[in-house]
DNA sequence: CAATAGAGCGCT
DNA sequence: AAAGCGCTCTATTG
């Protein structure tokens, strides 16, 4: 039929013969160079495929061949007298179809509606999307990844140390750590995934074919679990997404390198400038990422060369050393701005706020610009960002974004504002921002459809202008900023669980006063404290404790009950000697915190849910306007991020009034808000820039 | 030397 | 005793 590794053009079709007899697939691919990370840009060299019966490899471009000639060393090189790497040396590769024959061969395959299934599927969708013309295969998709997100979130892998031979739960959820889990089976000892290049031609062979082998394996043990659960729909609606996830990942975020240079250089000086104040206030150099070194400097006392200052607030470490009656030094009390800002008038710390806020920004260019203190590269091309967003991964169903991160770029304040201008639409395109009014409020007021979060919801007013009006007593009009600040510290409290202290800091108040709102909140608002507490109870009362969101998600929190929390306090505790009144707070802790993340699951879940069939409904919108209007891919509308609550579109200067109308069809129609109780809201702007259309 | 933990901080 | 993330830095551990 065909060998396990493809080397030709009629071993390809007989490949594809074979896969076309069958309704889905999975796939894979292996990427090299400098941005093999980064799919909008990647290098590829192999691809392999799996199906019932069969798994194939198929190369394109690996640089070595079966034999070793000299291993990777490293050489003094004498002019910087430091270690440079030598790479290893192969033999030649063996004969290969080139990228432009494998991808034409595997085409009819790929733009059929067989489903196509990875592991962390966007990643390899967009790697070989660049071989077609930047087209993006469609679905139906499917990623074992986000199978095994919907079976449980809590999953922890069983994996086996090489180094210790013991078996630990690791943190990581790749496709790796699942074959171990599910099948015992530790298939890339040697790490060849990490980088191609550094081995042998059929070690990547075998590596590339098990990948799809496995991808395909956990499919098949994965979706049939899933039946059980009632999660056909969940799923579904993920899949549904996986397209516009991929298009969204290929056209990347557009920046300006220029601008972002220029803040690059000016950020420099403020960190130099605010690193010399340090060391001048202080007395002495020391080392500023240091927290040891800073506590001493802060709370040390001034023969020993240190300010003398108070120290406030534990640490979480501190915390426990204290609850388990050790002593505290000044190593256990925190160094974070919140503590600074209590001695705000001493010059180091005035000195030390400024470096942690301008270091923090810096550090976030230098990612994107690259660091030759680092050796690391630029990772803008061509004026883009290209992130990754994973669709799985968080407890609550949001996306996260990583590589770099592209949901937490400042957005407060003068940094914030000369930050986000760094994001800006080419010449001839606009940006579009559109983000959903207090969605998660209105979530929760939808759950409980009564009372005055509802009715306020009802009336259209903004809801923490009218917790104001309630908790103060007065009319709308007369709601002032700093009262509708309070508020908004009450209706956050809500969501998250907050308590009197937490409320206090937010709204710059008293614990005292913020315990006075809360209590007056309740009072006005019962619905929502009754709402909460039926939310617990009824997750407490089931076999499994959990919630589940509007989509059908699963949030599953065992130590919701007493024996649940027990548990996880001896985990917590374990090797330690504590108490019985030690231990029970710890239990009352851990059982409070899944009572918070029983309520927020809910309502910041269900949200996530709306704004994911909305991307879903603006980039078929996008897709089949593209399609009919028969539009240049210049003039397309694209989709560039999603920051929880909020899309980023760009969109050519004629098409901007048709982008925001989409936008505001697909966040308000029909399909969405019949899914509500209380009316959504939406936002919908343009700019130059992501600091001018938010 | 590489991997992990902890502190800290940016966002919604 | 505030939910959910990812990243960077240092210190520690194997």
């Amino acid at each position: 039929m065909f060998p396990d590794t493809i080397t030709t053009e009629q071993q390809l079709r007989d490949v594809v013969a074979y896969f076309e007899q069958f309704d889905a697939f999975a796939f894979d691919t292996e990427s090299m160079g400098v941005h093999r990370l980064i799919p909008a840009k990647s290098e590829l060299a192999w691809i392999s495929l799996a199906t019932y019966g069969a798994a194939v490899a198929i190369p394109f471009g690996h640089p070595n061949g079966n034999t070793l000639i000299s291993k990777a060393t490293r050489k003094k090189n004498k002019a910087t007298s430091k270690f440079d790497p030598v790479p290893a040396v192969f033999s030649a590769p063996p004969s290969q179809l080139r990228p432009s024959q494998v991808f034409e061969i595997l085409k009819p395959l790929f733009f059929s509606d067989r489903r196509k299934i990875g592991a962390n599927l966007p990643f390899d969708v967009v790697g070989v999307a660049k071989y077609w013309g930047g087209d993006i295969m469609p679905g139906p998709f499917s990623d074992v990844l986000v199978d095994q997100w919907l079976l449980d979130e809590n999953l922890e892998p069983r994996i086996k140390s090489l180094k210790t031979g013991k078996y630990y739960n690791s943190p990581k959820r790749g496709l790796k750590e699942l074959v171990e889990h599910h099948f015992g089976v530790k298939y890339d000892t040697e790490e060849v995934g990490k980088d191609i290049t550094k081995h042998l031609f059929k070690d990547v062979a075998k590596y590339a074919r098990l990948d799809s082998y496995y991808t395909w394996l956990l499919d098949c043990l994965l979706r049939p679990q899933l039946e059980p659960l009632d999660l056909a729909d969940t799923l579904a609606g993920e899949e549904e997404l996986m397209g516009p996830v991929c298009r969204m990942s290929a056209n990347g975020a557009p920046v300006s390198r220029t601008k972002f240079e220029l803040l690059r250089d000016d950020f420099r000086e403020r960190e130099v400038a605010a690193r010399a104040s340090i060391y001048r206030a202080a007395g002495k150099k020391f080392d500023i990422g240091s927290v040891p070194q800073k506590q001493e400097i802060l709370y040390g006392n001034k023969r020993s060369g240190g300010q003398g200052l108070k120290p406030i607030k534990l640490t979480p470490a501190g915390k426990k050393k204290k609850a388990l009656g050790k002593e505290v030094g000044i190593n256990d009390y925190s160094t974070d701005s919140e503590s600074l800002e209590e001695h705000a008038n001493n010059p180091v710390v005035q000195a030390l706020l400024e470096h942690a806020e301008v270091d923090k920004l810096l550090g976030y260019l230098k990612k994107y610009l690259g660091d030759p203190e680092k050796g690391t590269e630029s990772i803008i091309f061509d004026d883009r960002i290209y992130a990754q967003f994973k669709q799985y991964g968080t407890k609550t169903s949001r996306f996260s974004s990583s590589e770099p991160n592209l949901q937490n770029i400042p957005a407060h304040g003068d940094n914030g504002l000369r930050f986000r201008e760094g994001f800006e639409a080419p010449l001839g395109y606009r940006l579009i921002v559109a983000d959903y009014g207090q969605i998660e409020l209105r979530v929760l007021a939808h759950y409980i459809g009564h009372g005055r979060l509802y009715e306020g919801f009802q009336a259209g007013i903004d809801a923490h202008t009218s917790t104001a009006a309630a908790v103060y007593g007065v009319e709308f009009d007369a709601v002032t900023k700093e009262m509708r600040q309070t508020a908004k510290g009450l209706n956050f409290a809500v969501v998250y669980g907050a308590g009197p202290v937490k409320v206090a800091s937010m709204a710059g108040i008293t614990v005292a006063e913020a315990k006075k709102f809360l209590e007056r909140h309740a009072q006005l608002f019962p619905e929502i404290y009754a709402f909460t507490k039926k939310v617990i109870e009824r997750c407490r009362n089931r076999d499994f404790p959990h919630i589940r969101t509007m989509s059908g998600q699963y949030r599953r929190l065992p130590e919701i009950t007493r024996p649940g929390a027990m548990a996880a306090a001896r985990r917590t505790f374990q090797g330690e000697r504590y108490n019985e009144r030690q231990f029970e707070s710890r239990v009352w802790s851990i059982q409070s915190r899944a009572e918070r993340q029983a309520v927020n699951s809910l309502i910041q879940g269900s949200a996530a849910y709306l704004i994911k069939l909305a991307m879903v409904r603006v980039d078929q919108r996008f897709e089949s306007d593209y399609a009919r209007c028969g539009y240049n891919d210049k003039d397309r509308i694209r989709l560039c991020l999603t920051v929880h609550d909020e899309l980023v579109v760009l969109a050519p200067h004629h098409r901007v009034e048709d982008a925001k109308e989409y936008l505001r069809d697909a966040m308000l129609g029909e399909e969405i808000q019949e899914l509500l109780r209380v009316p959504l809201d939406s936002d919908v702007k343009d700019g130059q820039t992501w600091a001018e259309a938010k």
